[in-house]
Parts: structure tokens; C-alpha cells; sequence
DNA sequence: GTTTGGAAGTTTACTTCCAAACTTATACCC
DNA sequence: GGGTATAAGTTTGGAAGTAAACTTCCAAAC
């Protein structure tokens, strides 16, 4: 396990601060798969007593990212291909509806700041970090989502993505498929921009689609060193 | 708030069993939005101290069932029009995914439980005690989309039918709608069997609209009221 | 060599306690 | 009478303590 720190700025109640704190761990995979969550210990690492530690992990528990065994506690979810399948497939459908909705409803408004996202990730995939990269995604999809005006179908999308936030890196470094990327961003731009519900379901799903192969790829790599 | 029990025949930890009877306190209105749910209250009524409780309420706040006002509480998510057209606008298409995967994927042996179901409806739709044929929708439902095969989608959807619930017995108490469901099941029973994912989809959507429909009647009224 | 019994050590589950913050009510001033 | 201030009473947030369950490890019996 590294380092993760608290952070203490926030003025959040603590057992949000954890909460976060804990996520971004898990998710960042400085908190790994199968790794056991023990209160007292991450209670003494944070600096807070265990109240706010398994108020956070309960909230964990039911966002997926850590499975309860009774009586013994809670451990890091572990990624089985079989998760993450089930994860891409209900994404690919939701993200889907989301850029439909997206070609009713976005305001022109919202449309310009997608095009400047658009612009922006492409400037970022000509360089080399890929945090960069991954926050310009990000900021992309984020616009989309929230045009469709459905706040159910934005947290959603969110929680799932999460599952599959580990591995985002895997496709965001093959710099083989920045300009694919490019591609199928402009693509859902494009016809979300001329209103095309058809078009940008299709882009949309065939995004997916190229990520769920890099991500399969590298997770039955993984499955054969262990 | 009428009275709601603990049920200690579970052998479950406190907080699930405190868990389970506060959301279904809340589904089935005993429970109203915007009520308030303070802790120590609680934990007289149901005769536990206050941490399982709080880390009842952890869970039900990520579930949406309550929303949480910092120094304050929790109180019961107070239902609008909107959540609620957000709410069906996504099931709607996890519906409809559901039924098509369900062509692809299920089992001869589950699509004779699935006419048995239908048929156990139709039956029950005769009738009039509106709790058994709730029961046998819901049946019927569960045996389509655990067809799927996909875990996270099996979550999903019963989680957006969870903040339905307190609206299915308008639609099912209208007798009028009898005839209605029972054919639209049947349609969607037979686009299944005959492993036809556009015709199924097509149907399932159909499903929800005229539910939509029916929900969205009763919430005005009931606003008219109020 | 394997399995069973049991003791020691962890770790959770739940309770209890305390302090800080928010509400409400009352009194005082203008 | 209205408004502010202050004090009392709730209620949450967080910490610490206790008991029960689960591990682990070692030894004895088969």
C-alpha cells in the first residue's frame, strides 16, 4: 500500500472526507484489489477515530467499490472480467441515451463548450501526460452527460465509469490510439452538434465499443501473470 | 408515521436489518418525503443504539431514498416530477436492454418459468387483491432480466424500480389497465421466445411509457392537492 | 501425516459518552 | 410591536470502550 494522505481542507463532515479519500485510492489503485480494509489502521493512517472510517466504508460498500464480509470486515473489490463486461454493457447503453438526449436538448451554449472540450482534448493527446489526457476525457463526457438534463442518468454514468477508472490509463497511453480517440470524439461532436440521434448513438456505442478491446486486452495480460 | 416493526428473525448485522426496514418503510410511505429521520428517535423505536442506524442512513443516502443536511439529519427524498421522469427515462432503456440481451441469452428452461409467469399474471390480473399481482409482476420482471446474465444490470434496475415503488399500485389498481398489461407482457413474453430483440425492445419500452403515463397522472393530482 | 481441540490474539459490531452546532424560546432593547 | 441577543434544549458528529466472533497457531490424538 503507498502513501495517501487526508485532505484536511475540505469542510466536508469527516466520514465525507474519508469517503473521498478512500474512493480516490481505491480507484487510483494505491488501494489494491483483494486488499483488506482494517478500521483501526486506516482510523490511526487518517488521523480520526473508527466512526468516520466505517461510516465511509458502508457508503463504499454499496457504491460497489468494496465488498463486506461479515464479521470480518471490508476488502477491496476485485475486477473480474465478468465485472467489468457487465459494467461496459450497461455503460454502452446508457452513454448511448446520453448523447440521444444529448442531440435534443444540449444548448447552443453547452454546444461551444463541447467543441472547445473537443479542441482541448485534442491539444492534449498531441502531448505526452496522460493525466492530462484522461482530465480532458473527463471534462468531455462530463459536458454530454450533463446536457441530457437527467441528474438520475449523470450519477449513474459517473458510478460506472468509476468501476473502469483503473484502466483508463491502458487505452489513454497507447498513443497508437490518440488519433482514434480524436476520431470518435469529433465524431460524437459532430453529429451531436447537427442533431443527429442516429449517428451519435452509433459513435457513441463504437466508442465504447474500441475501449472494452483495449481494456480486455490488458486484463487477460494481467490474468496471465498471476 | 404509522408503525413499522424490526424483524429480528434475520440473521443479518443490525445495521442491514435496520437497513432493510427503513427502506422498505419508505417504499411502502410509512415513511413520508420529507420526513425527518432522527437518530436517536429511531433507535428507541426499534430498540438498537444509534451507530446502526447512522450507517443505515449512510447507505440509504447513497441510495437516494434520503437526502442529508449536514448538522441537521437525514430526512425521506422527497419526490418530483422530475426525479421521476429521470427515473423512467432511464429505466426505459435498461428495460429495453434487458429484453434484448434477454433474447440472446436465455435458457430454454427459463423461458418456460418466464410463460409460467405470464400466465401466473394473467391470473392474478383477474383478480383483485393488488399486493399478489404486484408480486406476480414483479416475478415476472426478475425472471427477465436475471436472464441477462449481467450482475451490475440485475442492481441497477431493481434499484430504479425501488423508486417506483410507492407508484405501482396506481397503475395496477386501475382495473381498466388490466387487459392492457396483460397483453403487453404477453407481447413481451413472445418477442422473447421468439428470440426477436427489436420487437421485444419495441415492447418493453412501451411498457414503461404507459406506466409513465399512469405515475405521472396520480403525482399531479396528488400535487393539485397539496 | 492429518486432523481436531483449544487458547491467544485480532478485528468487527455495537454501545456509550462528550462536545460542537443548530433550533427554539425568551427576554430585553429600541 | 418588532427585532436582536442570549440562553436552554435538541440533535448531530466524532471518539472511546466493551463484548462477541473470527483467525491463527500450536499441541495432542488418531
Amino acid at each position: 500500500m503507498e502513501e495517501f494522505q487526508i485532505d484536511m481542507n475540505e469542510f466536508l463532515p469527516l466520514r465525507d472526507v474519508v469517503f473521498n479519500t478512500l474512493r480516490s485510492a481505491i480507484l487510483t489503485g494505491k488501494l489494491k484489489p483483494g486488499e483488506r480494509l482494517m478500521e483501526v489502521h486506516l482510523a490511526n493512517r487518517l488521523g480520526v477515530s473508527r466512526t468516520p472510517i466505517r461510516e465511509a466504508i458502508r457508503k463504499l460498500e454499496l457504491e460497489g467499490l468494496v465488498i463486506m464480509i461479515p464479521r470480518r470486515g471490508a476488502e477491496v473489490a476485485r475486477i473480474t472480467e465478468k465485472s467489468l463486461k457487465d459494467v461496459l454493457e450497461v455503460r454502452r447503453t446508457l452513454d448511448a441515451l446520453s448523447v440521444e438526449l444529448a442531440c435534443e436538448r444540449i444548448r447552443e451554449e453547452d454546444l461551444e463548450r463541447l467543441q472547445k472540450a473537443c479542441e482541448e482534448f485534442e491539444r492534449a493527446a498531441k502531448g505526452k501526460d496522460a493525466s492530462v489526457i484522461a482530465k480532458a476525457d473527463v471534462a468531455l463526457h462530463d459536458i454530454i452527460v450533463a446536457a441530457t438534463g437527467n441528474e438520475r442518468l449523470v450519477q449513474l454514468v459517473n458510478n460506472l465509469s468509476e468501476q473502469m477508472y483503473r484502466y483508463r490509463f491502458v487505452y489513454i497511453m497507447e498513443e497508437s490510439q490518440h488519433d482514434m480517440l480524436v476520431a470518435e470524439h469529433r465524431e460524437i461532436y459532430e453529429s451531436i452538434a447537427g442533431r443527429d440521434k442516429e449517428r451519435a448513438s452509433k459513435a457513441a456505442k463504437l466508442h465504447i465499443d474500441n475501449q472494452e478491446e483495449s481494456i480486455m486486452k490488458q486484463i487477460r495480460m494481467e490474468n496471465q501473470r498471476n
